[in-house]
DNA sequence: TAAAAGTATGAGTTCATAGGCATATTGAAT
DNA sequence: ATTCAATATGCCTATGAACTCATACTTTTA
């Protein structure tokens, strides 16, 4: 973080943030992450209903993080800011290392 | 993001991501950045409340993104897992490129 | 033991949002 | 023009979480 974090800038940080915390967007996001999809084939990845999908793709075109396209009747989704994966990658890996951590710790080295 | 993602794994990163989609809390976080804090030194820093401040310390501590140590009546708070301010910088670069994007679209180049 | 300071916790309120259902909108086909 | 398919949107509800106030807990000091 820099060293100056005025009220705006932290909560456009949390806004950003808020996106990426709630499991269904990440899912879209992650079945986006192979490719253009469209919205039916994002409901039928899903399994969540045609609304919920499109309100969130709605949301996240709004802040960017995809990007839509239109062919006739069909919607196209795509990730629009790769560096998302990035953040995902981070966290699962930060994740991971805890997970190991707390093994040794409980488990000992055997 | 990982090839698969289960459900528990998507529901776990989505938390961490609402760890930091608060405001209060980065600034808990960034205000920690340069150290060591008491609980009452960061109520003064961040002008809210005593009770909201050991809350939002008590969620990080669960989290394991924050360390506490006591020292006679007072608590002491530290960053636990530095990769946090990664995530966060990540983001912030990531807003400034867009911003500067989206100013060199709409201005021109003048 | 009593009082005070620092911190934590519980109850209650308010606000944001995820999701479902119904329906509107848009484009294609007949 | 009508009907159908794909997607978007509005209304509603339920759930979660941030915050406040009051109060309990804990350690120090008198």
């Amino acid at each position: 973080m820099q060293e100056t974090m005025t009220d705006e800038m932290l909560e456009l940080v949390a806004q950003r943030f808020r996106l990426l915390s709630d499991p269904m967007r990440l899912r879209i996001l992650h079945h986006l992450q192979s490719g253009e999809r469209s919205v039916g084939q994002l409901v039928e990845a899903t399994g969540a209903s045609q609304p919920n999908v499109s309100k969130h793709l709605s949301t996240l075109k709004m802040h960017g993080l995809v990007k839509r396209r239109q062919e006739g009747n069909m919607a196209y989704f795509s990730i629009g800011t790769p560096f998302v994966f990035d953040l995902c990658n981070s966290v699962c890996t930060n994740m991971q290392e805890e997970w190991q951590e707390r093994q040794s710790v409980l488990g000992g080295n055997g």
